[in-house]
DNA sequence: GTGAAAGCGCTAACAG
DNA sequence: CTGTTAGCGCTTTCAC
């Protein structure tokens, strides 16, 4: 009686008869139990019209207690539409983490499902985003895509598409971004305030963003004067560029009395590597991270940073997803949020004697 | 010509003939480009026998071109068999994120996908499984599942279901694992080759195998005479604990001479409180990790921590989930890994004058 | 509120 | 290798 089910233990398990045990139960089931027909289930459970509360209460709980869920294979296959939204994103980030966490409460208001596909070394983008035109997703958001514009053309004359973080100009996909010229000046400005002006920017290579944050700071640098501090350190949106990165400017001799780097990954890697060099942050160099991941606001990290409001922008995507499939519109919209520096520890006046 | 799509611009979209537009293609249109039946597409697309490796090739060759890929909705439908594994798992979790990169490999080899369904704290797992369930997963893998065994046990009535990180004894919930008592035991005698005797063990509260490593920590410290040394501080498997626990720690005046965490990310968080605070690490402390997640091998955070061999617990999860498809066992099985110690530079002998 | 009927895009089994 | 025939579980439409 251990092996196999028993069918005497059943105390355990109402939702699961042992009779039914393998076979999936089906609108069918439930409409046979309350004594309905199956189109009256699918009108509750697609929350039409055309049931009265009673009934909607009690095919609800038949369906319960028999643990009936409605098939999504079978729904969207019917239905042409799947209310599911296909996600990209990349798994070592837990900005995207955050961002999706904020989609999911999002899609859920307005009967949305997820389904998550990873962008990753090992799987491009492109077999990531092939994998929720499989699933049949009504519309794709994808995050921080690194895809080229080409492919992201020819993808959303087939699927509703919003991209979050990056801007494709000349396509007809969505975009939901931070004001990058606001966060970046709202940042360098604060350092400023401080009385810096040997700043620095760790780029961010091709990650998101990256192109719009360092024009931003050569344009503002040029704009208070301090057009021969530009410097633009190569880097990308991983820690181990903000560590090489530090690396190279000890090694290099002049250090900037202030860094801005392109996201607090990369900031995260940078301070880490440079406070174990002997170098004390904010004292001896204040820093500057960008996306205020979970890691930035931990006690002793204190990471000073540009926010950006994760759930602003999840709910944004979805809300431009959801729209275009209601009503297409041709032209391309585009969704900007409000940054907000976060200042904690990172950030101080310069030392003296910084390079001037 | 702009808002919408323009007949005549065709020369950038060979893949959607706009007369297309909006339908997607099917296996009927594939099998009329190339002038064969339905069926012997389908045939292809399965990788069934029966189709000559000429026919393969133009089938595959006009499926490319009209931009066809195998609808899953109707797949699934079609065969009871949606060849596809659901995962759960928690997206600020980047150890998680390692198994799950490697078990897309794993799963691509043996033509399976994978969907992902996030655990997070305004998403219960059930919720996250439940979604899953609507997508006619054939089985599903779950990372560090925090669920009660009660509701395990009656998930895996309905589905296979694999468990890594955790045990279910009494379920038939199949498991993969680290063997959880030699990765502890490495972590210490590792430690105690070093010269320490007070070592404290920072608890991974509910997290998964923390049981088991509380246990080990303490089996071991009897073992070798150091019970009076035995000290558990509370926590949990975030960078915030172990901040947390570095602050009490010095508050507490009787700062161990090691401490081996419950996992990288509460080590980490340990690691940069105690360092800001003026603690030296490995010199007045030596910390070990375990998981070995991508941070701890950034070059200026060189953790030493217990590596659990993501790739093969991403194989083993695959594999047991796929065996139980193909041939149901009644029993279940479980699946334990070898752990390797990782040496870097946060361990070192004990600082001279010890509480010994 | 009900029941019947058609069909979504595919698989599976079979006779040719 | 082809063509046919049934469905899979649901939505949708329509008359009742």
């Amino acid at each position: 009686m251990k092996g196999r089910d028993g069918r005497a233990d059943g105390a355990r398990e109402p939702t699961v008869p042992a009779s039914n045990a393998g076979r999936r139960p089906t609108m069918e089931d439930v409409a046979a139990r309350v004594g309905v027909s199956r189109a009256l289930v699918s009108v509750v459970f697609r929350g039409a019209p055309g049931a009265s509360a009673r009934t909607r209460e009690r095919v609800l709980a038949a369906a319960e207690e028999i643990g009936y869920r409605p098939d999504l294979a079978a729904r969207t296959l019917a239905s042409s539409r799947s209310r599911v939204l296909g996600v990209m994103l990349t798994l070592h980030n837990t900005f995207h983490a955050d961002l999706v966490e904020a989609m999911y409460a999002e899609a859920e208001e307005v009967g949305y499902d997820l389904v998550l596909s990873a962008h990753a070394p090992t799987r491009h983008s492109e077999k990531a985003v092939g994998a929720l035109l499989g699933h049949r997703c009504d519309a794709l958001v994808l995050l921080g895509p690194e895809t080229g514009a080409h492919f992201l053309a020819d993808l959303v004359e087939r699927v509703p598409v919003v991209s979050v973080g990056r801007r494709f100009p000349g396509t007809r996909v969505d975009t939901v971004t931070t004001a990058e010229g606001p966060a970046v000046r709202q940042a360098l400005n604060h350092l400023r305030d401080l009385g810096h002006r040997d700043i620095a920017h760790l780029d961010g290579g091709g990650g998101a963003g990256s192109d719009e944050r360092r024009r931003s700071y050569r344009d503002w640098m040029r704009r208070v004067g301090l057009a021969d501090h530009v410097r633009v350190l190569p880097g990308d949106h991983t820690e181990a560029s903000g560590a090489e990165a530090a690396h190279r400017l000890l090694a290099g001799g002049r250090v900037p009395t202030a860094l801005f780097a392109g996201n607090d990954r990369s900031a995260i890697g940078f301070l880490d590597a440079i406070t174990r060099a002997g170098v004390r942050v904010p004292e001896d160099i204040s820093l500057v991270g960008y996306d205020d991941i979970p890691l930035a606001g931990l006690a002793h990290i204190q990471l000073t940073t540009v926010r950006q409001d994760s759930a602003g922008l999840a709910r944004e995507a979805v809300r431009l997803a959801i729209e275009r499939l209601e009503k297409p519109s041709p032209a391309p919209r585009s969704s900007v949020l409000e940054p907000e520096l976060v200042v904690r520890g990172t950030t101080a006046a310069p030392r003296a004697g910084g390079n001037d």
